[in-house]
DNA sequence: AGCACGCCGACT
DNA sequence: GTCGGCGTGCTC
């Protein structure tokens, strides 16, 4: 018996690193439908996958072809995720099953939840009694239901004694509740008193996405301005209209007030997604957000790829941090793809921030964005005082870092029962550890770069790739004794000259390595408001959008760090971490204080900090920018080459050196060893492509490319629009 | 990503 | 002779 006719076929996309689409046969016994979850067979495997298209066209033969096995009871992936993931994977040049690896992130989310059994005590007891059947029951008259695994953990015991008590009637299955439901906002829970610029800015985002369709607004407001209750009026538009919103949050370590004002405004608190939840928690997010029980998501930069179905609004808070571009894996930024994601959508974006990225605020001169201003303080509170300090005519002693003009101040304002934050972007104790007998430098194994002293940890480490040794005692190359000297500042030897200058004070250090867990920053933070902490001494972390109403003096240890070294960005960079260092202090009653110690005062960023006067600055940038061709006036890609064989990595990288694309609007830079030669144990180079804003850069890239075989031990990285030029 | 196939060193 | 190292290549 043969078969004539010819059966469906649908191209299902399978989340593979390696993989692409693969033709299969749709079973008259199956209803298939673009969007369907479904298992697959490849190989010997059985897989999931996501049903992309129609394969009508399909050429491959008949008996190669396999059916789709089983469709999985979830909802279908919307269409428009479909959609973005196809944009994102052709933007980025990254093959498509890697970017739906990112949107199906919980694999056990697309199987039904098995239903959760307890067991609850009868009364009756079994007619054997045992020491373990003993400890169960124990267990259970205190704790009342618990599932089988659960009693037999804490018990000590397996679950066959659990099973074998419920077979014998001394307890029966009882089932559990469901999960623990989503909470729903509540649009009109709150409303907090707006100002008059507030209001209009509200107002503005409110009816756009009263309107449903696509719009990006720049929310520029001032630190302490309240753009967060602004942003939280087209929310509330937003659930009005019944549909989901999205806020993405650069790190989640700011969250824990972030959350609290969501809950004051709303009455409960959202839906969350980042890297710290638990498998429990991510399944019954990923799932309500599916199924459209999740109203308002916020979240990481990855929750950007979670399959919203009814997506209304996406608010990217902070939206100059560089933390939304991802550069491993799928390399992509998360505040563009935000925009591209409200463009498939057809709703509205918002980008905010007190020191937007020269890209958003060209867009917005550009009339492409909104621009909605907030210029002063909510409140009335002022904006804090800049004054530099010049390290020139204030050197502090050797091996000090703390100026005296600084230190008075900082005792004065102490002495006044108010707080002080001291900023250095420096993790460790010294960022370079020498032997002062030979002169050898601590190196990392893996990579090139130096080893940092952490002394509080007794560790060097490395803060590239997490390699971490214990502190020599003796110098590994001249053999002498005790002669490691420390060089340069780190918060931890920063921390060690402010106790000795400020006896008695409570001195609290907070970089990432001291808060790993948004519940460590949310813990800090709270000491801080407690006002058990005098001077908090930080990294970069502290710049974060959080308020201390009592902190009223910032110093800036060197204002001047981070200026330095060929990034595109890093002046951009340097004046909003400045800045928002700077917007730390001072937000309520009482005005801030900020100090600025530099060695460079005339450089254009640090006067545009002490003026305050973020227009001059972004002018001079964009000028230098236009004028190297560089983005936003300009597009970039960057290839990354990496091997553990140098000279394997050198020579392909000359061999595609000789094939680089030319033009009058293109150009390469490059093979150069990256600024870090080796990372990780893998020797890198570099090619950098630069464009005119017109060329499509992906298909330069991709031409040079075509039909070129990238030997297996090196690893090409393409990653278009890069932020990263280590 | 897995998983098989395949081609070279150290074991029974 | 065989077991097993992981380089190479394919999966509808």
């Amino acid at each position: 018996m043969s078969s004539t006719i010819k059966h469906r076929r649908v191209r299902v996309l399978l989340p593979l690193a390696a993989g692409d689409m693969y033709d299969y046969r749709a079973p008259d016994s199956l209803d298939v439908e673009i969007g369907h979850f479904v298992t697959v067979p490849l190989g010997k495997r059985e897989v999931t996958g996501v049903v992309w298209e129609e394969a009508a066209d399909s050429d491959l033969a008949e008996d190669r072809m396999k059916d789709v096995l089983s469709l999985l009871p979830c909802a279908k992936l919307p269409s428009d995720s479909i959609k973005f993931i196809d944009w994102v994977a052709q933007y980025t040049m990254q093959r498509r099953g890697r970017v739906l690896r990112m949107a199906m992130s919980v694999p056990d989310a697309l199987y039904p939840k098995t239903p959760r059994v307890g067991y609850r005590y009868t009364g009756a007891l079994p007619e054997k009694m045992t020491a373990a059947r003993k400890r169960v029951l124990d267990l259970i008259e205190e704790g009342g239901v618990q599932t089988a695994a659960d009693l037999a953990a804490i018990a000590g015991v397996s679950t066959s004694v659990v099973k074998g008590l419920a077979d014998k009637g001394a307890l029966e299955a009882v089932d559990l509740p469901a999960e623990k439901p989503i909470d729903r906002p509540d649009w009109q829970y709150a409303r907090f008193d707006l100002s008059d610029d507030q209001q209009v800015a509200a107002k503005s985002l409110a009816s756009d996405v009263a309107r449903q369709s696509f719009s990006v607004s720049l929310l520029d407001g001032v630190t302490g301005s309240g753009k967060t209750e602004v942003y939280f009026e087209a929310i509330a538009a937003c659930l009005k209209e019944g549909r989901q919103a999205l806020v993405l949050l650069p790190e989640i370590a700011l969250t824990a007030q972030w959350l609290s004002r969501f809950e004051a405004r709303f009455g409960v608190r959202p839906v969350e997604w980042h890297s710290d939840l638990g498998q429990a928690e991510r399944r019954r997010n990923w799932r309500a957000v599916i199924e459209g029980r999740a109203d308002i998501v916020v979240g990481a930069r990855s929750a950007l790829f979670l399959p919203f179905d009814n997506l209304g609004l996406i608010v990217v808070d902070e939206e100059h941090e560089t933390s939304f571009k991802q550069d491993e894996g799928v390399p992509y930024n998360a505040r563009d793809m935000a925009v591209v994601r409200g463009k498939i959508g057809d709703f509205p974006v918002v980008l905010a921030s007190a020191t937007p990225s020269l890209e958003s605020l060209m867009n917005a001169k550009a009339g492409k964005y909104k621009h909605l201003k907030l210029p002063s303080r909510y409140g009335g509170a002022l904006l804090p005082n800049v004054d530099i300090i010049d390290l020139r005519q204030h050197r502090p002693g050797s091996q000090r870092w703390i100026s005296d003009p600084l230190r008075l101040a900082i005792e004065a304002t102490l002495a006044e029962g108010q707080q002080v934050m001291l900023f250095l972007n420096r993790r460790g104790y010294a960022p370079l550890t020498l032997c002062d007998s030979c002169g050898h430098r601590l190196q990392c194994p893996n990579c090139s770069a130096w080893l940092v002293e952490h002394r509080l940890a007794n560790r060097l480490q490395c803060h590239h790739c997490g390699y971490t040794a214990v502190s020599p005692k003796s110098c590994v190359e001249c053999g002498a004794e005790d002669s490691f000297k420390a060089c340069g500042p780190g918060i931890e030897r920063l921390s060690e000259e402010a106790e000795m200058l400020f006896p008695g004070r409570r001195i609290a250090m907070m970089a990432s390595d001291t808060v790993a867990s948004p519940r460590a920053a949310a813990e800090f933070v709270a000491a801080m408001e407690r006002g058990e902490i005098d001077i908090l001494i930080g990294t970069q972390i502290v710049a974060k959008g959080y308020h201390f109403p009592n902190l009223t003096l910032v110093g800036i240890i060197d204002a001047d760090l981070g200026l330095a070294g060929g990034d595109l960005r890093a002046a951009e960079r340097t004046y909003q971490l400045l800045s928002q260092v700077t917007g730390r202090a001072g937000r309520e009653s009482s005005p801030g204080k900020v100090f600025l110690q530099s060695y460079l005062p005339e450089h254009p960023v640090i006067e545009a900090i002490v003026r305050q006067q973020s227009d001059d600055f972004f002018a001079l940038e964009a000028a230098g920018r236009e004028s190297a061709g560089m983005p936003p006036f300009g597009r970039l890609a960057a290839l990354v080459l990496s091997s553990p064989k140098a000279e394997s990595v050198a020579r392909f990288a000359r061999d595609l050196a000789r094939c680089a694309p030319m033009g009058r609007k293109i150009t390469v830079l490059g093979p150069a060893p990256a600024p870090l030669s080796m990372i990780r144990g893998r020797h890198r180079y570099r090619f950098l492509v630069k464009c005119e804003k017109d060329v499509n850069i992906q298909s330069v890239v991709a031409k040079w490319l075509k039909g070129r075989k990238v030997p297996a031990d090196i690893r090409l990285q393409i990653d278009i629009d890069p932020y990263n030029f280590m």
